[in-house]
DNA sequence: ACTTTATATACGTTGACAGGAATATTCCTT
DNA sequence: AAGGAATATTCCTGTCAACGTATATAAAGT
């Protein structure tokens, strides 16, 4: 099924506390001792957060001697992005305005080439 | 926190079942028991995630008769559109340059100012 | 080499939640 | 009113994953 990368980053994003570490991320690079701290998290938990993080590919590392650096990664926001974007039709009124045009104008097309057979 | 509600919306569309009845009813409206048979579910485990969705808000129902029918909600959509469009600095490199190109007339605006001022 | 600093991993516990089966509720039909 | 259809709810069980604590690994400083 087309979804299942979307499903995965929804699954990791749905944790609190692992969305709380994506938006201190937005801000820029941290280290893993910067986010535990900023967030009030243990190391080991900011650690095992960013792991799963990590798997889903939604943060790449950077290791600098000791530390480890982490920033978001563009490619899960542009997938979920395009997931959402599936789905305007359904939360975008002035798009399916555009549709209805547009599936009238198609109509008016067929009636054309319909008196054109005749 | 700004993102709660989405956080919730990611939370319920994180199980796989539920992303598939959420999928299934892109196409329109639909009762429990076509949702159940569409999908090989039984219903009482149909009516669950769609109690769950309901209470997200995703989902809205409709009593005819006998029957329940469930629909889509647009609300939560649009509002993981404005989450996820808060990222697009992240994503997009071309929201990335225009927002350099604006940065830089910036700039040019403050030394200009700066020239006026002396 | 030894100690400290930064991070990762392992283990055990606990809570949440999805699934199945059985039952309750609601409305329709006759 | 009785039976049947559609849906909701309840109870039980098993699984998974988040947390805390403790420990391992790796690099840096002295």
């Amino acid at each position: 099924m087309r979804f299942i990368k979307s499903m995965k980053t929804f699954h990791v994003l749905a944790e609190p506390n692992r969305l709380l570490i994506v938006e201190l991320l937005r801000e820029g690079p941290l280290s893993v001792g910067e986010i535990a701290e900023r967030l009030g998290f243990n190391q080991p938990q900011a650690s095992k957060h960013l792991k799963v993080l990590s798997d889903a590919a939604i943060v790449e590392v950077e290791a600098i001697a000791n530390r480890r650096i982490y920033k978001l990664r563009a490619e899960p926001f542009q997938e979920l992005n395009n997931w959402i974007e599936s789905y305007r039709s359904i939360w975008d009124e002035r798009y399916d305005r555009l549709e209805n045009h547009l599936q009238n104008l198609k109509k008016k097309d067929v009636k054309l080439n319909n008196d054109e057979s005749k």
